[in-house]
DNA sequence: CTGTTAGCGCTTTCAC
DNA sequence: GTGAAAGCGCTAACAG
């Protein structure tokens, strides 16, 4: 008739003071003042000797109660799902879990107003750092963060203004390279598919075929470009519309992969043949464009460096986190064209 | 020269308290006592307007510490990075956030040793729960836990005997299927490509195709079976071995997509065209398989389902984590073909 | 150099 | 029905 017939409790630090004749403050003094310092040496052996003994970690729920700090850190992405995110999560989780800290992780469907509850939700978990690939182009959720003194970073995607750390590849060029690709290819009659135009990367990046094709005329005004939702379905239907007409464009260039297999999938549907019939460059390098049968020239949006250098950067600040607040850094890595054999002179 | 000019203090329950004129002790109550119960109305709807007005949540961090309860479940997968884990993953993290638990995520790299520290790192963070996509074949990481009151649940991957709510696919089902659809389409040299043979889903599979093919036979005593890990690298280096002999096999049978794709980045390298030179069956129907250019003929692991299944059974331990152990409970759900077109019949 | 004393924000007996 | 008080495990002044 035991109900303390429970699980063994764990050590505390009281547990650990007892052993070494000392009291919890000097144990906790052990175990915060980064071990050099003043402190009898005799004593220093004998927490030491006492907290592996027991076994003993300090609790970092208690811990994070009396310094308003918990050794996490949160991860936004738009939507796990997605072909992007494995080796930017991977390379984020593994910087993290390196320098100590555990993610926790929240995915907001492309969804601003989740976006914003996940912000909300973390922030109340007391993150002491967010690295946020952002769905929606305000910058509320950052202010929300700033506001309760949590660091943020921002992955991949940046914002029309600059308004924290970012880490990006280079849209604006990635997209000139891809369609000067194409363009030496001999194509002319040149399209785009672009995601959601809130998105500043996707803006980015039609910015550059625009500026890469102003000499080139279409059917129309200019040369036809399909905005889109950024996933597979998306690019599939918005490559329906762009090649199922008389003439279509004999050089696609996709704002991302995602949206680049959707066209395959299209063509597929539509009996068409890539490269034979139509030329594909897509943006950011997904696992899967390496496949043989897929063979996807890209450019590389550097998701492990990216994920790396953000996490960095979101570290730096977690520790300066004191005093001044310097100006937001942005970096823009560059964005590299990786040639496979989607994209081939056009007949 | 104000230092207090920080963020804003946050209401706790001592404002509400105040704000209403009742004590923390009352305020608690109202918050954990489902509701309902003993409490005078008045009073009631005073702490409700001033939760309201206050914009009041309580503090996991605090409610945690008094409780030890931290509305956190731990999820741990092999590699983040493998084709397979986008569904689970996005399932389970929606499973659990819908019940209010926030997911932390760890990624052991398929490395044992460093499954067991994440385990440790999230038992000593208190998660109230664990979702494990398992890496080592012991036991030993969910005595660990169960020791600790951490409930437990594996996903996707059983372990030998049945130490925990397992959620899992039918391998050896699975597997008959695949080799039989081989079979029917007039497939008689066969050869099957496996992960490391500690993991029991893989063990399944390899038996589900020895016993489909016991009545057949190839060079030496068995069909060909390649044991490697379950990697693209794994599965390209078998299938390169597997292949390029004289007189390969015509119908191979992956025991997973992932290998299934090296497996295709092997026959590029050889120059076999698939499925005119050899036909492939995979197993999980992983998103990219589906696509033109590979169309992976495969057995569908449905990670949708086990992942929503396993967080479902996961939230259940937890809330009965009261009293008597249940005994563990094993799901296995129906693998069933998805035929496309990378099996076809031998020449 | 080490100990004393208050908290951090919440929950939980036990009284009234 | 509500309040007083102690405590979860740790940190952080301030003394001595």
């Amino acid at each position: 008739m035991e109900p303390e017939n429970s699980h063994p409790r764990r050590p505390t630090i009281k547990d650990v003071a007892d052993r070494a004749g000392v009291t919890k403050a000097t144990v906790s003094k052990y175990l915060n003042r980064a071990h050099g310092y003043a402190m009898a040496s005799s004593t220093k052996e004998r927490i030491r000797a006492a907290i592996q003994e027991l076994n003993f970690q300090p609790s970092p729920l208690a811990r994070g109660l009396s310094r308003s700090t918990t050794s996490t850190i949160g991860l936004v992405v738009a939507d796990i799902r997605s072909q992007f995110y494995p080796d930017l999560v991977a390379s984020i989780q593994s910087a993290a879990e390196a320098a100590g800290y555990t993610l926790v992780l929240g995915s907001s469907g492309d969804d601003p107003d989740r976006e914003l509850d996940i912000i909300r939700s973390m922030a109340h978990r007391q993150v002491d750092g967010v690295v946020l690939v952002a769905v929606r182009s305000e910058s509320d959720h950052i202010e929300y963060l700033r506001r309760r003194g949590i660091q943020i970073v921002l992955a991949s995607r940046d914002l029309p203004e600059l308004v924290a750390d970012t880490v990006v590849v280079d849209s604006f060029a990635g997209a000139r390279t891809a369609v000067r690709h194409l363009r030496e290819l001999g194509h002319r009659r040149l399209a785009h598919v672009t995601g959601e135009a809130s998105v500043k990367p996707f803006a980015d990046r039609r910015r550059g075929f625009e500026v890469e094709t102003a000499d080139l005329t279409g059917d129309g005004p200019g040369l036809p470009v399909e905005v889109t939702t950024s996933t597979l379905e998306g690019g599939r239907a918005a490559t329906h519309r762009l090649l199922d007409v008389s003439d279509p464009p004999t050089g696609v260039f996709f704002a991302s992969d995602t949206m680049a297999l959707g066209g395959l999938m299209a063509c597929a549907d539509l009996g068409l043949r890539v490269p034979d019939d139509v030329s594909f460059v897509g943006f950011d390098n997904v696992a899967v464009g390496e496949l043989p049968g897929i063979g996807l020239t890209t450019i590389d949006s550097d998701a492990v460096r990216v994920g790396e250098q953000a996490t960095e950067l979101l570290l730096k600040r977690m520790l300066a986190a004191t005093g001044t607040e310097a100006e937001p850094v942005l970096v823009t890595r560059p964005a590299e064209l990786v040639v496979r054999t989607s994209a081939a002179p056009p007949r």
